[in-house]
DNA sequence: CTGGGGACGGGGCCC
DNA sequence: TGGGCCCCGTCCCCA
């Protein structure tokens, strides 16, 4: 039984460059999803055009944030909008080198995200032509309420001190609407990112290894840890009884025996236990027989 | 069979 | 963007 229980599973493979898991930094290994622009929620007033019909601006993202058209990205608006789609215009003359591997619209779609927090930064803009654009029409009527200066996402309000930490977490919503398979070249097993399998394949080549024993581990942390039980260090230290312990999960996993409340109760004679682990282990054990 | 400790994998968050 | 750290969770083993 792996260890690994947080391995995603989906239909179909996606075989990454291992060359670059094992020794690159992954520049674009996200979706054609993730290719968008997680703005700010608070826009600056010099962000909006001054007129209509003004000219396409030479294309950066400051002229997308401020020029994009809200109802263009709503799905329902795009598919039911009359004339040329200007995704598909957009697409007849993409920047040369620019061109997302899926077409804008279509991971716009299917991600059925709200407007305006996934802006194209690598395709050319869609530009509106009502003149329409100031930045509070920009956030639309989805906007939610949030802190001056935060960030915050529009999925589910998590408030977020950087900019750099919301784009992390959009890619979770990403990845939980348009799942990609990494496939590792060890063992198969599939990863929704190319971060995750990156991670992954560390437990293969296991690049820390032990000064005392040579046991490699996966990551720097993990081989922390393991020295303890060398050098007998056990630093989380029970504030209900003598002990210590050198991993600060079990620590806390000894912290229940402390507690007189069990978590996990058996749904067929009550006992209750104090890990998870106990109460699969009693179920599976025959006290709750199936049906 | 149960309780608990040891070891470790993976994701999220912060810097 | 990567590393460090933390948390959650799991499996293995032993008393």
């Amino acid at each position: 039984m792996p260890r690994s229980f947080l391995v995603k599973t989906h239909p179909g493979h996606r075989v990454p460059n291992y060359g670059r898991l094992e020794t690159q930094r992954e520049t674009d290994g996200t979706c054609a999803a993730c290719r968008g622009l997680v703005v700010p929620l608070l826009l600056p007033d010099k962000a909006a055009p001054s007129t209509p019909g003004d000219p396409a601006p030479p294309w950066d993202c400051a002229s997308v944030i401020a020029r994009i058209s809200l109802p263009l990205l709503r799905n329902e608006e795009a598919q039911g909008a009359s004339g040329p789609d200007p995704l598909e215009v957009n697409r007849a003359e993409p920047r040369a080198g620019w061109a997302p591997s899926v077409p804008l619209k279509d991971s716009l779609n299917h991600l059925n995200l709200p407007p305006l927090l996934v802006l194209p930064v690598r395709w050319p803009p869609i530009l509106s032509t009502d003149g329409d654009q100031a930045p509070d029409r920009l956030l639309g009527a989805e906007q939610v309420p949030h802190p001056l200066g935060g960030f915050q996402c529009f999925r589910c309000l998590k408030p977020y001190h950087t900019l750099a930490g919301l784009a992390r977490h959009r890619q979770l919503h990403c990845q939980e609407q348009a799942p990609r398979c990494f496939t590792c070249k060890y063992c198969d097993r599939e990863y929704a990112s190319p971060g995750a399998l990156k991670m992954h394949v560390r437990t293969h080549t296991l690049p820390c290894v032990c000064t005392f024993c040579g046991k490699a581990f996966s990551r720097p942390w993990l081989l922390q840890g393991h020295i303890r039980t060398h050098t007998g260090e056990k630093p989380y230290a029970c504030s209900h009884c003598s002990r210590a312990f050198a991993d600060r999960s079990n620590l806390r996993a000894h912290l229940q025996t402390h507690s007189d409340t069990k978590k996990y109760q058996c749904k067929s004679c009550a006992k209750a236990f104090s890990r998870m682990s106990l109460l699969v282990r009693h179920e599976e054990s025959g006290c709750c027989p199936g049906p």
